[in-house]
DNA sequence: GTAAATCTTCAAGGTTCCATCAAAAATAAA
DNA sequence: TTTATTTTTGATGGAACCTTGAAGATTTAC
């Protein structure tokens, strides 16, 4: 899942990021609301984390925003405790779920899964692809029956797979989805065939068929139809 | 899909030229209002990327030329955050979409996509002929059922045709759409003849029918009444 | 703090695609 | 019919692209 937090207090920020980053999200920052703007205008993210109170211009200004450029991230508003009018404000203009500090890391975590399951598997909590399973909640993956052992950006990039089924994602798109900010300073695609391999032979092994197919000179297409 | 990059600053030309060949559509670039002009006048194009600040000459003044020209490319406008005004300005002459700097490549190429699609089929995403599917989202191209596998340029080169069926095509323009400005350095047009060749050998493998009909002299002619 | 796991980089080898060459076939002109 | 021109086709070398293993760097887990 690919997160952006938008919060000016910089300590609480690096908390999030760094705990949602374990937690196997690639994670990128905004510490003000021009930052944030100019993110939202260049990536796609799944998830928004928002501090309604920002320095440089009101979160709600940039909730008005998503909603004008149909920006379709799921918005998770963070709050002070007396800030209710803000809560209040920010669901009506289209903020999915809110959560008021001091909160556990954890918490967040959860809510920003929850919100994820929401949006693309419709509140189920698995993946499912012929023998795949996926359980997004625990990340656990299952294919034919056994477990699959999956590292962070192995998990990712099946995930991403998954939710773009036969459509040809470029090695371009794989590095951003999986990189985040980072994928610019990036020279070549070392990593994605690195990790598309390792993803391959772990399918295989564990008894899938090969569903990840080249497409040359583009990228892979995670293609239902492979024998 | 043929597209003209009229932007100065080199090094944004560049890797916008870069990602977008690699997107796999051909792409020019034009560093300054004269060899916009010149290009304009000489080719045709599916797109234009066009930076309204350009050096020698406002940008709004080559979407003037073009909409004097009747020239029917899409025109997505590239400014400044700050620039609103001239933004505004391009719309209102005819421009059909618009991004602001900062942007990220995969959503210049998205929005580009977008244009092609409304311009070339009502903002469907297929082109369909007869037992011919193309999605020109996901790339894939169905004949009577099955999925056929082309190359890029045999890919090009069935989009080409099928956007301009019973149209004679000069070898000269089909040189143009593929290869754009590398056309120049080629001699002769051995490589239209042997991407034809292949493709029509996938379609029919494909079990389509042998549509391209040569037309001695000129070119081929994608002629829909073929059995 | 240390060992293990994971990620990134480097380099070699293999594959696919494509422009070119050359020869054969088809068409038009003489 | 002969000749010239154009088109088709097969073959080939080279370039771009993809895969893979292994080593080095970083991160994570204990």
């Amino acid at each position: 899942m690919k997160i952006l937090v938008i919060e000016d207090n910089l300590e609480l920020a690096q908390n999030m990021t760094d705990y949602l980053q374990r937690e196997g999200h690639v994670c990128e920052l905004a510490d003000n609301h021009h930052r944030a703007v100019n993110k939202l205008d260049a990536f796609s993210y799944d998830c928004l984390v928002l501090d309604i109170m920002l320095p440089d211009g009101n979160g709600l200004d940039i909730l008005r925003y998503i909603k004008h450029e149909k920006i379709d991230s799921c918005v998770l508003i963070v709050s002070a405790k007396n800030a209710l009018d803000d809560k209040v404000a920010g669901l009506e203009l289209g903020a999915d779920d809110y959560l008021t500090k001091p909160f556990h890391l954890s918490e967040l975590n959860a809510r920003l899964k929850a919100l994820y399951r929401r949006k693309y598997t419709q509140g189920d909590k698995e993946i499912k692809f012929a023998e795949i399973f996926i359980n997004i909640d625990t990340m656990e993956t299952i294919v034919a029956g056994k477990p699959m052992e999956l590292t962070r950006k192995e998990y990712a990039l099946l995930v991403y797979f998954l939710t773009n089924k036969n459509r040809v994602l470029t090695r371009q798109s794989i590095a951003e989805h999986l990189w985040g900010d980072y994928a610019d300073n990036l020279l070549n695609f070392d990593f994605v065939y690195q990790h598309v391999k390792n993803l391959r032979k772990k399918i295989i092994q564990a008894g899938g068929n090969d569903y990840i197919e080249t497409v040359y000179g583009l990228g892979y297409k995670f293609n239902s139809n492979r024998s």
